[in-house]
This record gives C-alpha cells, structure tokens and sequence, in this order.
DNA sequence: TCTTTGTTTTAGCTTAGGCTAAAAAATTTA
DNA sequence: TAAATTTTTTAGCCTAAGCTAAAACAAAGA
C-alpha cells in the first residue's frame, strides 16, 4: 500500500504525539498538519481503513504497528536527510527542517539505506536526534538532561536540543552554543534564574532559564 | 509563482519535444507525461495563464522565456541529483531516472547550486548529458557522434547514449560498454550491419546496428 | 471536392485533500 | 446537576489533476 505524502505527514504527527503527548487528538494533529480538525477526521478515516491508524470518533487516533513501522521509518528518513545537508552540503543546521520535510517522502529503502551508509551510518542528525537503524530501532539517546537541571560548578557537553526551530537555533547560533562544545556552569542568578557558562577559550555566556530548558547536555566528569 | 510538480513535468516534456522534434504536439504531450490528450489540453490552459506557455487550440505548445528557465532548471536538477546518486550513493546507471525525477521537485536554487558544488561543478550527468550551469546555459556536448556512423579502424571514446531506458543501459552493460571507455571499429559486417569492437584489453565485443546508433562517440587519434 | 481518418477539444465525471458552518458529543464550570 | 464551553464530527462545497465519450477540427486520399 503506497501512502501519499499527506498520509506520511499524518502518521509522523500521530507518532510525535503518541511519544510527547501520550495521545493524539485531533485538534492537536490538525495543529501538527497545518489542517484544520475537520480535515483531520477525514483523514484518519482513511487512514484507518488502510490499516495504519486504530481510531474511534472522540478517541483520538492511535499508529497500528504498521503505521509506527512508516512513522519510524520517515523519522529515519527526515534525520538522515538533515545529516546530508548539513555535513554534506554546508546547510545551516537552522536551514535543514523544511527541506528535509521535503526529501523524506522521496524514494523507498534502497534510497535511504545508501544514504545512510554514504554518511557513514551516523546515528544523530545535526540537532542531537537519534537516527532509528534500518530495522526501525531508535537507540535511545545517551543518559542527558535539559541544561536547567545542571549544578553550579558542574561540566557537560551540549548533545541535543528540545526546540528545533529555526529561532531558537539561531539564538544558540548567537550565544556561541553548538552541539558537541563542552561548557561549565559557572553561576547561577537568583534573580531572572539565568546562567553563566563557561566555554573552551574561557568565554563567557548569559544563557536565560528559557534557553537552558530547551537545551540538553551531559554531565562529564572533568 | 509556484509549480506543482505536475506543471513542472509538463514543462519538461514540451522542452524536451521542442528540442527533439521542434514542436510539441497535444499527442506527444500526451504519451511522455503519461496522460491523455484531454488531460494535456487542460493543463496547458492553466500553463499558458500562468505564463510558462504559449499555446492555441490546435497548434501545439511552446515555452515562453519563463518556461523554458524553468524546465532548463528542472534538467539541471535532474541531472545533478543523478549523478550524486551515482558518484555518491553507487547507484547503477541504469537505476537513476525515477528517483532523479522526483528528486527534481524538491528546494530551489540553493539546494541544488549547494549540490552542484558538493559534487565538484559535473558538467554531464551519468549518462554523458550535459548539465545546465546555474545561470541555465547548457553547454553544448563535445562534437560527437553516433557510433553507427564510426569507419572501419577508427578509434573512438563512448560519451553518451540517445537512449537512457533501463533496458539499453543494462544491454550495454552486458557488452561491456561504458562511457569513457575507449574503443575501435575492428570490422562491419554487412550481413545485419552489426560491427565488431575491440576494447582496452583487446576483447571483442558484437554490437548490433540498433545499439550502435544509440550510442554517442567521440573520434580519437590514435 | 468530398469523404475518411486521425487529432484535439469539450463536456461532464472522479478522487484526494482541503475548506467552512452547523450539529453533536464531551468536558468544564457554576 | 445543569449550563456553558470546547472539541469533534457531519454536511456540503472547492480545487487540482486526472479520466471517458462525444463533438469539432485538420489532414489525407479518392
């Protein structure tokens, strides 16, 4: 069964839902989509007719595992894209997300698996997102926690981002933080419960709770 | 103003026709995008709104400027994806036209003048077709020829085929035929006009009339 | 020139995927 | 528990891109 590139969207956002959210409700998914909730209803008709949703009016909708199989399937397909773009092409890893929405409905396995072993089976894309292997295994990401819960005087490294959008990547852009630098969390200020990290040359940087929050790292023991 | 990949398959193939048989006929039309007649009139009525087309009822189709930038673009795409999926994911030459065909809808300039630098500027894709630069000036093939018109104990190097249908590069393939390789005209023989050519370790390959017009040539003197 | 043949267009229908507005169901608040 | 609010579904409509069958036009042969 062919799925079309909408199908695909619908069942990558059911699956994002189901992992974040626990559920997926239809107001939530027409967010997702960019559709709105009548449209939605509609489509997860069809998509429970195909066998790839389970859903029930007023239920909210549910991935069959054939529908967990093509949502896992697409997320491998989305990251490895990105990777390609950003270690290949020189993309910034603020640029890579709507391009690689794109990509992802292209092509079948055979594509993506000589992709990935063109890029040398990476297992993260470019924001510190695990890449699920071929059989649709996502290895989880290393023991990390979001910057926020780090100690004063603690060292970490930067491996991963909780908001992917092009703003708040910009921003890390701004303040110096990449993934993979290695930082220490110098002070921390009572009163707008801001930070000041510590980079490699000894640089310092400002980083607001907010920032700190959507940032995930891992604590070293240097 | 923005192209479903429909439109842009339409645009290419009047392209193609214009350049092939200098006009573009409804029937023609018709048969390389995989419709009917009916659903071509159609759509070149949207196409010549749009401004890519100039076209009245019953007298073929033409591109305007716009058009022909256009398709010149999407053949530069085509042809860049080609070869990356050849030179970087050792795709074979004969697997490569379906995926490049939808390769060719994705992103615009920047990823594909991204991807024309990643892949070191190509000037002809897998095929030996010559690629588009980013300004869409195609530079013309070297002089060459078909192979059916080669002389007796003439040497030549095969740059490119007529024919880039799966079947006839996996033929080639079975003859040990492949771009860049050097060859001589051994002998023709008049019975079915088939010729014998001998190749760098001396093997003789039989290469019937038909594949040999198929096949493009450059003379060498050696 | 008239007729036959082939091509193109018209007319009307289909499917996928959207939309809005109103009805129905579920949930929250008083 | 009843009323108010929010969420979901239904009903009916729209657009893009296709299709078939029939009508109109163009080209070729007698």
């Amino acid at each position: 069964m062919m799925l079309s590139p909408s199908q695909e969207n619908y069942l990558k956002a059911i699956y994002k839902l189901q992992e974040d959210d626990g559920i997926a409700t239809n107001q939530a998914l027409a967010a997702m989509v960019e559709a709105t909730p009548a449209s939605v209803t509609n489509m997860l008709r069809k998509l429970t007719d195909t066998g790839y949703v389970e859903y029930e009016a007023y239920q909210g909708a549910t991935l069959t595992s054939a529908g967990r199989n093509q949502a896992v399937a697409l997320v491998r397909k989305h990251r490895l894209w990105e990777v390609l773009l950003v270690d290949k092409l020189q993309y910034d890893w603020d640029a890579v997300h709507a391009l690689a929405e794109e990509l992802e409905h292209i092509g079948g396995d055979e594509l993506i698996n000589r992709l990935d072993a063109f890029l040398g089976h990476p297992g993260f894309d470019p924001h510190g997102d695990p890449i699920p292997n071929a059989k649709g295994v996502v290895r989880a990401r290393q023991h990390c926690i979001a910057a926020s819960e780090a100690s004063v005087g603690g060292t970490f490294v930067v491996c991963g981002v909780k908001d992917s959008s092009s703003l708040f990547l910009q921003h890390l852009d701004k303040l110096n933080i990449a993934l993979g630098k290695a930082y220490k969390l110098k002070e921390c200020l009572e009163f707008d419960r801001s930070a000041v990290w510590t980079g490699q040359g000894g640089a310092c940087t400002n980083v607001s709770n907010e920032v700190a929050k959507n940032v995930l790292i891992q604590l070293t023991d240097a």
